[in-house]
DNA sequence: CGCTACGTTGATAGCTTTCAATTCAAGTGG
DNA sequence: CCACTTGAATTGAAAGCTATCAACGTAGCG
């Protein structure tokens, strides 16, 4: 059940059993959620975290003109509002994307396991350091790339990203989104979204289609995005 | 000297005499660099954090054609890459942007202080969270703010984070920036950056000259922003 | 005084948004 | 099995914001 949390984490290092039975340990709850239901608002005081097990997530922003900014997405295995730990409550929203499954982990548990297992707790301090991570190239993708390139680019994240959990094949993956959803990744317009995925399907590069994406030329896909994993820290090393 | 990280904390909760003491003792060296001084490089191995006592750093990243994505600036009592300690290598440059006094804390003393402190160990990792909140905010706001709202934005925190440590007044702050700089936290040009600038000094909301930001209309640039605060977790509660 | 970095301004081009329609796909009910 | 409905995808035309290119102004400094 939290195995591709697992996966997630021995990407970064070797979790120990006794780490692993902890970290089960951590699970209170588990709970199925539709599509579009927002599970936090920003704002809200929080007592525990979510680990999404199955489904899409996402943490978003939202301006009063009704505009809206999301600011990351998660797939299984990631703990979405893990930093929430520390911070008590949130700057942003968490909303399913899709039909979830998810996993509570009361703070209480997650201090618990703080005490007894200082490597642990590196390691949750790494994930959300990774989070960060990713927040960062998102700065770049907005603030520097073009809306083609910054599209590739979420492509590639994702493809690793899923990929780390067993979701997603060379050559493709499912991610059942809509391309308003895409949008408000990306900074742009739903309109000027379908656009680009046009440009990118007729360039040979992927395809977005029926919810899934299909890679067509992984090489020339990266080129375009300038991707470079490295801030996704995908090496097993003692953290 | 490390009084404005002490102010950062005390912010968001109370430090105890013992954990203000394991704090001095992480620091091995403290420096001065030059302006433009690159202090780490992407990529690189690193083996200790920078605390940074005095001047602006910035991280950024880069794209192959030479354009320059700041991902966040870095003011007094900012711990500049303490989230290199989990990572050990990271994603982003690391420069001084005027002269700077920095401390350096070697991670072993970083691990040696989550081994005794285990409180100081989550305020440690809250502060790192807080950046990832700060980075948040700033993909909404290349994602969705205008140039004119992302800029007062930007002087709208820095007058906040400032603020904590005694660099600013309600009237105004010490910001030794060229609109080049100003700019590659935007993600705008230099050339837009200036028109923007012209367009809220003429709206009698800031003015930007000689380095100095001068706030004439708190409200309406608070207003024009959109600046909610709670995004910089200025609440000091337990921990 | 001339160099240099920075700031300012104007004109034009280009990317992205906005607004509006139209097409498509899938599910519902007759 | 086929209208009907609905959300999503697609396309076109026009407007708007920001970038680009180029020139000029300003201030500090050796």
């Amino acid at each position: 059940m939290i195995e591709p949390f697992l996966l997630k984490l021995r990407a970064r290092d070797a979790i120990a059993p006794d780490e692993e039975a902890a970290i089960r340990e951590m699970i209170a709850e588990v709970k199925e959620v539709p599509a579009d239901r927002t599970l936090v608002r920003a704002g809200d005081e929080i007592n525990h975290s979510i680990l999404l097990l199955d489904g899409l997530l996402c943490r978003y922003k939202d301006l009063r003109d009704g505009s809206r900014q999301i600011s990351e997405l998660h797939v299984s295995g990631d703990f979405a509002d893990l930093h929430a730990f520390t911070l008590k409550r949130l700057d942003h929203s968490v909303m399913a994307l899709t039909k979830c499954r998810v996993a509570f982990a009361p703070h209480e548990r997650i201090m618990a396991v703080t005490r007894a297992h200082p490597h642990l707790t590196r390691m949750f301090w790494l994930m959300t350091n990774i989070d960060a991570a990713i927040h960062r190239e998102w700065v770049l993708s907005l603030g520097r790339r073009s809306a083609l390139s910054r599209t590739a680019h979420l492509f590639c994240e994702l493809r690793l990203r899923l990929g780390l959990v067993g979701l997603a094949a060379e050559t493709g993956y499912a991610l059942p989104l809509t391309q308003a959803d895409l949008a408000e990744c990306l900074g742009l317009t739903s309109v000027h979204v379908n656009r680009v995925l046009k440009e990118l399907r007729e360039a040979g590069l992927v395809e977005f289609r029926g919810g899934r994406v299909t890679i067509r030329d992984s090489v020339a896909l990266e080129r375009a995005a300038e991707f470079d994993p490295a801030y996704l820290y995908l090496e097993p090393r003692p953290r």
